[in-house]
DNA sequence: GAGTTTGAAACT
DNA sequence: CAGTTTCAAACTC
């Protein structure tokens, strides 16, 4: 504790020695008593209204900071992550954290990726930060000094992933350079790969597999499995996995071996673990401990916050100063769940001690401006009012450091914000101005643009000029048309090259100047490169006064379009607008923005009249913008980063990290293991239960079991986001709808959503028309070169053995003797077909031409003439939404497969006449949707939820419709009865017939009044049943003509009519009964027969009357 | 049961 | 056009 009393302020009451400040917990632990020299009473209320500002829902823990390691454990570095939208705000917050409990996502989590386009946000506002602050302190940033900061972030990364080399690491790395663990995917940092914090250890697997190239076992690195980058888990010692072990022998137990698995508990990870649970169990022995450190305190503190306390303890843990009754029931701490440790011991202790005195000192400090009482004020980070205070502070600095990159980054002249579009715009510069005490934002757009491959370069004052040849100013250098249409002037120019007359004007590298030819030059580009080799006036000088002058200067400008006009530049303006074309915009005093102001910069820019400066690609929907200097630099070295994905050495080719985990000559030690082979020589591995398909000898019995087993098996999922109306989910993809037997969540796999169940299906037919179709099926070329045809059609076992997946399958680590293949998993061997790597299904029997041919009964099956030719073997398709077919075409012995794709707007005619894939979709309307007209091929889960929603709605009118009905007949009746019987007492009443003595009875007693009023009732009521009838019947209408009207919204379906569900219902009902052509697993198993029947009977009823069907009307009985 | 790996499906 | 990301199952220990 270094509290100095001295940093009190004066004027308290009462000052407190915190530096003897102690805890010590009563045995009930319901009570703290504070020992000390302080004053206890008062001490305590402050320190118990703390306690209860943990769990009071006030600002807490989390304001004051997290631990980096648990932000970053938390946040998702993975790239997929970071569209799950984490907010900052956690009641904007439904996504769980399946790291803590599936806890909602507390506040102050920012998701950031490392990896993916999904970083593209981060990237900007982290690289912008560390532009301008390299600004600042360098008081120059140059496109030199952008492309070197980019190069040093890429370089940490071994990704070579030519797109992921744009992609900057997050926050993460920066506060602390720390990754956290329970990411996913995470980009290989060299000095991680060099130190071998991984799984493998380079030097052994080069004396395994001596001279080999280091192959990646597994190309993604998971950061679940490792907890690297993360000093806590970089191991002093680490132990090989246990698979290692087995491969390589004891020298596995070296160091730098293997930080192995969580799961391995030799590991490094487990040992660092056991490691640090015995440590923190030391220490929380210890007797009226307080906590140590702040990272002692985080690592056992709650995610939410709040206290925690072992399930199974019946008292507070007396070794912490925690009272909060709110704080019984917590979840284990996050730490020690992300640890895995045990759940027990969680006592908490809040902040430390020191930092809780720091804290108070701050408010304390604080107390005079904020006026707090420090004795009443919660002391801890719950402050409300000293966060306000601190936040104001932050805030101005923010604002003026705002205004500093504003400056700094914006042009003298006051440059172009293409995104932001706010210099030339009158009402915003004025809002602005209020907001900001009359500064100006630079837009993100800008202010980011200091970045390659960005937009607009800044223009500071002394920014390298660009020399731009004289010779080309004004000129169309790079149109091809105009040197047509202009033989003289090129000759001219020719010329002027020979005569050597080049010359230069200076212009700026401001953004709209980017004019199209000179700025993109080799010279100036090159230049633009070493801004400072050759000029060194272009060293950027600002001083503070510069910046503060900067802005009146700014405000004095009412017009630019990038050309900086406050600087005293030799150059030909005249030329240089006629070049732009800029004649529109050319006079002064133009406004920038303003969408409506036809004059304005961005206006022309929509026109696509502004060209960009090299290297930049921004700015809007510049449909002539040229290359940016990435997209440039990508495709210079396409080729090169190509080939290193193709070489794969350490990377991947799909997005996921490549990394070597392991690798080793799989046949030696095949062999050297005794591994047995069947009769193909193919090594049975015994790993995964299953033989391999090809192992004939059992394959007779294989099928068997496989029959029996598929039998017996139960088709369920277990989807969770796609409402198992995807091909992700079993279910769906096998045409049957979910049971019981399935685990999914929000499941509109179900009668109760047939509609919008046949609408999923209408687009993934769309899409696959056999989507739903059997993956496997004979090969008929294959069936053809069977010489004995009849031999064939008595063999069922041959016949089997033509069985192939329809399109192959792309296994390229599970050697398609998993069921990850689908070959496998369908029980059919690999064939040409497949584009499998390595495949130990059948493709690569026999001697020669592995994976092009199919072997049956030892018969090779190769077009062998095509191979030699190296045509094509075989093509991985996917098709999109649009009807495009994306083809990756594989040829033999080429390793990189060529990538392209059937456009459905491509030439191909069908015979009728119209386009291919426009016939396809007509057929398969015709054919399959009764003429109906499908729509868009997509579908989105909001548009199902309405659509269902609507359904309901309309069921629950037609219920009221209905109950009104009923209502209004039983009153009609009684109506009826009374009336006629009432009359018939008026006309018969001297006849005294005995029927109904209480009709009589109860009639007597009605008056001509009572009479009337239940007429005047029967009237209102018959009104407002027209009323509704009409209603009723408009909105039916509205709903044809939405319909009818509304092909191509996504929103309607085509189906979405009353007389249509109705259809559907007793269609459903009669399918139930039947039980025929519908899966009705789930209903069935809970129904009997009779209480089927019982409910069809009520439905029918009931469906007559009602419009939409149910999960109820199914289920209930 | 919890965590990891996988390749197809989906998406842009 | 050429990817990246999502997804839920299969798999491992
Ligand atoms: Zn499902
Ligand atoms: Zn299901
Ligand atoms: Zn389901
Ligand atoms: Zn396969
Ligand atoms: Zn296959
Ligand atoms: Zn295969």
């Amino acid at each position: 504790m270094s509290i100095q009393p001295n940093q009190f302020i004066s004027g308290l009451e009462k000052q407190l020695d915190l530096q003897n400040l102690s805890f010590q917990s009563n045995a009930q632990g319901n009570n703290n008593s504070i020992t000390g020299n302080c004053n206890a009473n008062q001490s305590f209320n402050i320190f118990q209204n703390r306690m209860s500002g943990q769990s009071n829902g006030k600002m807490s823990i989390d304001s004051v900071g997290y631990n980096p390691n648990l932000i970053a454990g938390l946040s998702g570095i993975g790239g997929a992550d970071a569209l799950n939208n984490i907010s900052p705000d956690k009641s904007q917050n439904s996504i769980r954290d399946p790291y803590r409990n599936n806890s909602l996502y507390p506040s102050q989590i920012e998701r950031k990726t490392i990896g993916g386009m999904s970083n593209i946000e981060n990237r900007l506002s982290e690289y912008q930060d560390q532009l301008f602050d390299f600004g600042l302190q360098n008081q120059r940033c140059s496109l030199e000094d952008t492309l070197q900061m980019t190069a040093n972030r890429n370089s940490q990364f071994q990704n070579s992933s030519y797109l992921s080399n744009q992609i900057y690491q997050s926050n993460r790395n920066t506060n602390g350079g720390i990754f956290g663990r329970f990411s996913s995917q995470v980009p290989c940092l060299n000095s991680m790969y060099n130190n071998n914090f991984y799984s493998d250890d380079k030097s052994i697997l080069q004396s395994t597999a001596a001279n080999q190239p280091l192959q990646p076992q597994s190309y993604r690195i998971n950061v679940n499995q490792f907890g690297f980058g993360n000093p806590q888990y970089i191991p002093t010692q680490t132990v090989a996995s246990t698979q290692m072990q087995s491969i390589i022998g004891e020298s596995a137990l070296a160091d730098n071996v293997s930080m192995g698995t969580q799961n391995n508990s030799a590991s490094a990870m487990s040992l660092e673990v056991q490691n640090f649970e015995k440590a923190l169990l030391d220490q929380l022995e210890q007797p009226n401990r307080v906590p140590g450190d702040i990272a002692e305190q985080f690592a056992i503190t709650s995610s939410t916050n709040q206290v925690n306390y072992p399930s199974s303890a019946s008292a507070p843990n007396p070794n912490f100063y925690n009272l909060s009754a709110q704080a019984q029931n917590v979840a284990q701490s996050q730490f020690r769940f992300a640890s895995g440790l045990s759940a027990g011991n969680n006592a908490v202790p809040l902040l430390s001690v020191a930092q809780s005195q720091a804290n108070l000192l701050n408010i304390l400090n604080q107390t005079s401006k904020a006026n707090i009482n420090p004795e009443t004020t919660n002391i801890f980070s719950s402050d409300a009012q000293t966060l306000k205070l601190l936040q104001q502070q932050q805030q101005q600095q923010q604002q003026q450091q705002q205004l500093q990159r504003q400056i700094l980054l914006s042009s003298g002249s006051g440059m172009v914000d293409i995104g932001g579009m706010t210099f030339g715009n009158v009402n915003q510069q004025q809002l602005l101005q209020q907001q900001l005490n009359g500064y100006q934002h630079a837009s993100k757009s800008t202010a980011a643009s200091v970045g390659p491959g960005l937009s607009q370069l800044p223009l500071f004052d002394n920014m390298p000029m660009v020399n731009v040849k004289t010779e080309n100013v004004g000129e169309n250098e790079g149109n091809d048309s105009d040197k047509t249409e202009k033989g003289g002037q090129k000759e001219q120019k020719e010329e002027k090259k020979q005569t050597g007359s080049t010359s230069y004007a200076s212009i700026t590298r401001g953004a709209a100047f980017s004019t199209k030819q000179e700025v993109y030059s080799d010279d100036i580009f090159n230049s633009l490169l070493n801004p400072f080799e050759e000029n060194q006036d272009r060293q950027l000088s600002i001083t503070n006064d510069d910046i503060n002058n900067k802005f009146q200067e700014k405000m004095s400008l009412t017009s630019n379009i990038g050309i900086n006009r406050s600087l005293n530049i030799n150059r030909d303006t005249k030329k240089e607008n006629e070049s732009l074309n800029f004649n529109e915009i050319k006079q002064e005093k133009e406004s920038i923005g303003g969408l409506s102001d036809l004059g304005s910069a961005i206006n022309f820019q929509n026109n696509n009249n502004m060209f960009n400066i090299s290297g930049f690609n921004s700015g809007g929907n510049l449909s002539i913008q040229r290359a940016s200097n990435l997209t440039n630099f990508k495709n210079n070295n396409r080729t090169t980063l190509i080939s290193r994905l193709s070489n794969a050495t350490r990377n991947s080719d799909l997005n996921r990290i490549s990394f070597p985990t392991f690798d080793y000559d799989q046949k030696q030690f095949l062999e050297s293991n005794g591994i047995p082979r069947d009769q193909h020589g193919n090594y049975i591995i015994g790993q995964s239960n299953r033989s391999s398909a090809m192992n004939s000898e059992s394959l007779m019995q294989d099928e068997e079991n496989e029959r029996k087993k598929k039998a017996e098996e139960i088709i369920a999922c277990n989807c969770g986001k796609t409402k198992c109306l995807k091909l992700y989910c079993v279910c769906f993809q096998q045409g049957l709808m979910c049971s019981d037997q399935c685990r999914c969540t929000d499941c509109y796999n179900k009668i109760a959503y047939l509609e919008e169940r046949e609408r999923a299906i209408k687009a993934i037919k769309l899409r696959y028309p056999d989507a739903f179709e059997k993956k496997v099926n004979f090969l008929p070329e294959l069936a053809r070169k069977i010489e004995d045809a009849e031999r064939l059609d008595a063999d069922l076992e041959l016949q089997n053995q033509l069985l192939a997946h329809k399109k192959g399958c792309n296994c390229k680590k599970s050697a398609c003797k998993k069921k990850y293949c689908e070959c496998y998993l369908a029980g059919v061997k690999c064939t040409y077909l497949c584009r499998c790597e390595q495949c130990q299904n059948g493709k690569n029997d026999g001697p020669e031409n592995q994976g092009q041919h199919i072997n049956i009964e030892g018969q090779n099956f190769v077009d062998q003439e095509n191979y030699n030719k190296g045509n094509v073997v075989s093509i991985k398709t996917q098709n999109n939404t649009f009807g495009n077919i994306k083809l990756e075409v594989f040829r033999p012995n080429q390793q990189q497969q060529f990538i392209t794709k059937i456009e459905r707007n491509s030439n191909q005619q069908h015979e009728n006449g119209g386009n291919i894939e426009d016939q396809r979709i007509i057929n398969m309307e015709n054919d399959d949707f009764n003429g109906e007209k499908l729509n868009h091929s997509r579908f989105t889960y909001s548009e199902l939820e309405n659509h269902y929603t609507q359904r309901k709605k309309q069921k629950n009118n037609n219920e009221d419709m209905f109950d009104s009905l009923s209502q209004e007949k039983q009153q009609i009746d009684q109506f009826d009865q009374v009336f006629n019987t009432g009359n018939s007492v008026n006309q018969q009443n001297q006849e005294n017939t005995t029927d109904d003595q209480n009709n009589n009875q109860r009639q007597s007693e009605l008056t001509n009044e009572d009479i009337q009023k239940i007429r005047a009732q029967q009237e209102q009521i018959y009104h407002e049943h027209q009323q509704q009838q009409l209603q009723y019947m408009r909105q039916q209408q509205l709903m044809n003509n939405n319909n009818n009207n509304n092909n191509n919204n996504n929103n309607n379906f085509n189906d979405f009519q009353n007389n249509k569900t109705e259809e559907h219902d007793l269609k459903i009902e009669n399918n139930q009964l039947e039980n025929n052509g519908f899966d009705f697993n789930s209903f069935n198993q809970n129904n009997n027969q009779e209480s089927v029947v019982v409910s069809r009977k009520n439905m029918q009823f009931i469906n007559m009357k009602r419009g939409a069907t149910d999960d109820n009307d199914f289920l209930a009985n």
